[in-house]
RNA sequence: GGUCUUGUAGUUCAACGGAUAGAAUAGAAGUUUCCUAAACUUUAGAUCCGGGUUCGAUUCCCGGCGAGACUACCA
């Protein structure tokens, strides 16, 4: 980065001593050389050719030239047609990893008082039913957003909105009062997420045995739904609630508070956690409140029936309604109750909520509410929309019971590591508590890495064998090579081999262990432009470069063998640092690395 | 129908408008007197189709075709 900013420095000198041109750092393209070709960074002169009124090979030679000479930190230059391929002197590669090694937080940018806040609200649950995939997506993905944003310098409120009320609560507490009999978590040994989930299958169920039996009279689905007794019971308790009917709201706390004991499991296994959580029990008068406050002000109409409408057709949008004719919420009054107390609460500079791409179309119109509203923040929401999670088979429907429980997976990658580490005899001389510690980092590692690496936007294919693969692109291989790093750092200690804080500049290092550095200097960059697209992946794909370029690397020799003291005392410091960066860049993805493994 | 997203090796993923489109996996062939073989080496294989902008397009624009989501008085 720095030697980048160098060498920028000089063409843009150069050009104006050679074609007496001005150019902006914003026209040297400086990019890393490809592998099959020789040199560190390369610079695409074909912009240039305008002011050099030369050919493209010309130019690059004449810009080559005048580095060599006048640029120390350019020991030499190749031209392969428009491209000028640099090679950066050894000493300044030993100078760079020297400033590394001596940063503990290399790449982080730190935060005070005075940087922006940021909330991001992601997981958001429904309280009638337990975390699945699509859930871990996007628990992992708010969470190491928060961890990037957080190491490029911005202050962070983590939240979490809790969908608590609505008829879907009605119906598990419906069918736990008729055919529960009394069960708790405690009595019957069950995750109270996973109890209350149960319940809500059966009330689907036993609507389903109901609604069928009116079609058969004739009836569409429709109308079978709405004579339904047991809907109408379900409906006649969301009126009670929302009416504060004690024995009502007692249940729904009790039930809720089974709910919430399961999630925080949940949580506590995946490795995420939230600063400040939201109830939409507590936000929706607000957000009716708000709409309103809107409708006195002529944004918002009232049609015949009572109802309230925003009209968005001049936005390019339909019409959207905010409260219904019996003048309860909506789930995007809610919303606009909910980002109003938030901004009651902190003094947000961003709002970014991370939910599912089905909802695109919901926060458009959020986005342009909040607007017409007056609140500052509107347009400038960020919604974090991911794809969806399918398994080989195809779609989750949770009708058709193919839906991956968070909780199983989760174990189920843990065995899975588990038996592959005894199998492979790994854990013999571990402790069980130690062996079980390193099968828990690697099954959940092995998770969160195969969901992050991949482009948020996209739609992406689980496949619970494949990501558990120790081998190529995955958590337990960056895993493994840590550890490695970690069990030769261990050995040169016990050996006596004290690491020098800073490194002689004169002596010569391979092509290779120059493009390593420059490969952990990269780091900074990457965390910035995480940072700057909000993509995890992009940590997670350059993480798996640095690491498998180290055991390239590594394979070709013996560290500790070497028998020139300097080089191994280099090695060694290069491997310590490919180690740091490992782990920060990791911890960035919510990844625990194991110092053996 | 409309809006948005998306289309890359058999498969799962990469590629600020830059060189011969990278990896991984599955396939084929090898490597262990070596700090951890959960490793390494070699090999074969892809940009949906048609236009346009450009010195140069997987990338940007237009038109097809395919996939997905949304278009609820559910959340």
């Amino acid at each position: 980065m720095v030697i980048e900013q160098q060498i920028t420095k000089a063409i843009i000198a150069g050009i104006k001593e050679l074609y007496g041109a001005d150019v902006t750092a914003n026209q040297v393209q400086l990019q890393k050389t490809k592998k099959e070709f020789k040199g560190h960074l390369t610079l695409v002169v074909f912009p240039f050719l305008r002011q050099s009124k030369k050919s493209p090979e010309q130019t690059a030679q004449e810009i080559g030239a005048y580095l060599v000479a006048h640029e120390p930190a350019v020991a030499a230059f190749n031209v392969i047609k428009g491209f000028l391929n640099l090679t950066v002197a050894s000493a300044c590669w030993i100078d760079l990893l020297n400033g590394i090694a001596a940063q503990p937080a290399y790449g982080l940018t730190p935060v005070t008082e005075e940087s922006p806040l940021i909330m991001i609200e992601y997981s958001s649950p429904n309280t009638n039913k337990p975390l699945h995939l699509g859930h871990v997506r996007n628990n992992l993905l708010g969470y190491s957003l928060s961890k990037i944003l957080f190491a490029n310098g911005n202050r962070i409120v983590k939240t979490n909105i809790v969908n608590d009320r609505g008829i879907h609560i009605c119906k598990s507490m419906l069918a736990w009062q008729k055919w529960g009999n009394g069960a708790t978590p405690a009595s019957t040994g069950k995750k109270g997420d996973h109890l209350i989930g149960d319940f809500y299958v059966l009330f689907s169920n036993k609507l389903k045995e109901e609604t069928k039996a009116l079609e058969e009279q004739g009836l569409s689905k429709e109308e079978a739904e709405a004579k339904s007794p047991l809907m109408a019971e379900a409906r006649e308790m969301l009126r009670k609630w929302e009416a504060g009917d004690p024995e009502v709201r007692a249940l729904w706390e009790t039930m809720n508070s089974w709910v919430y004991a399961g999630f925080d499991e949940t949580y506590k296994m995946m490795g995420v956690d939230f600063d400040k959580i939201y109830y939409e029990s507590q936000t929706y008068l607000e957000g009716k409140a708000k709409v309103l406050e809107g409708l006195e002000k002529g944004i918002f109409y009232r049609r015949e029936d009572g109802s309230v409408w925003a009209d968005l057709t001049k936005d390019g949008l339909d019409e959207k309604l905010l409260l219904r004719q019996d003048g309860t919420s909506v789930y995007m009054t809610q919303d606009i109750g909910t980002a109003k107390l938030r901004f009651d609460d902190y003094p947000i500079n961003k709002m970014i909520y991370v939910v599912g791409n089905e909802q695109n179309y919901h926060f458009q119109v959020l986005s342009i509410l909040l607007d017409k509203l007056g609140f500052a923040f509107g347009k400038g929401l960020v919604h974090f929309s991911y794809g969806m999670v399918e398994l080989p088979e195809g779609k989750m429907k949770s009708r058709e019971g193919t839906v991956v429980d968070a909780d199983d997976l989760m174990a189920e990658m843990i065995q899975t590591a588990r038996e592959t580490s005894q199998e492979l005899g790994k854990l013999d001389e571990m402790t069980a508590e130690e062996a079980e510690e390193i099968a828990r980092m690697v099954g959940l590692g092995a998770l969160k890495y195969f969901i992050l690496k991949v482009d948020p936007r996209k739609n992406m294919t689980f496949n619970p064998k494949e990501s558990i693969d120790f081998n190529g692109n995955t958590g337990p291989f960056i895993q493994y090579t840590y550890a490695r790093i970690r069990s030769v750092l261990r050995k040169a200690a016990e050996q006596g081999i004290t690491l020098p804080e800073q490194l002689p500049l004169d002596f010569t290092i391979s092509e290779k262990e120059e493009n390593l550095i420059q490969l952990i200097a990269d780091y900074a960059a990457t965390v910035k432009e995480a940072g700057k697209l909000y993509s995890p992946a992009c940590i997670a794909n350059y993480t798996y470069d640095l690491v498998k370029e180290y055991n390239q690397f590594y394979h070709d020799f013996s560290i500790l063998r070497e028998e020139d003291e300097r080089l191994k005392l280099f090695r060694l410091v290069l491997s310590a640092n490919v180690a740091k960066v490992v782990k920060s860049a990791m911890s960035l993805l919510g990844i625990e690395v194991p110092e053996r493994m």
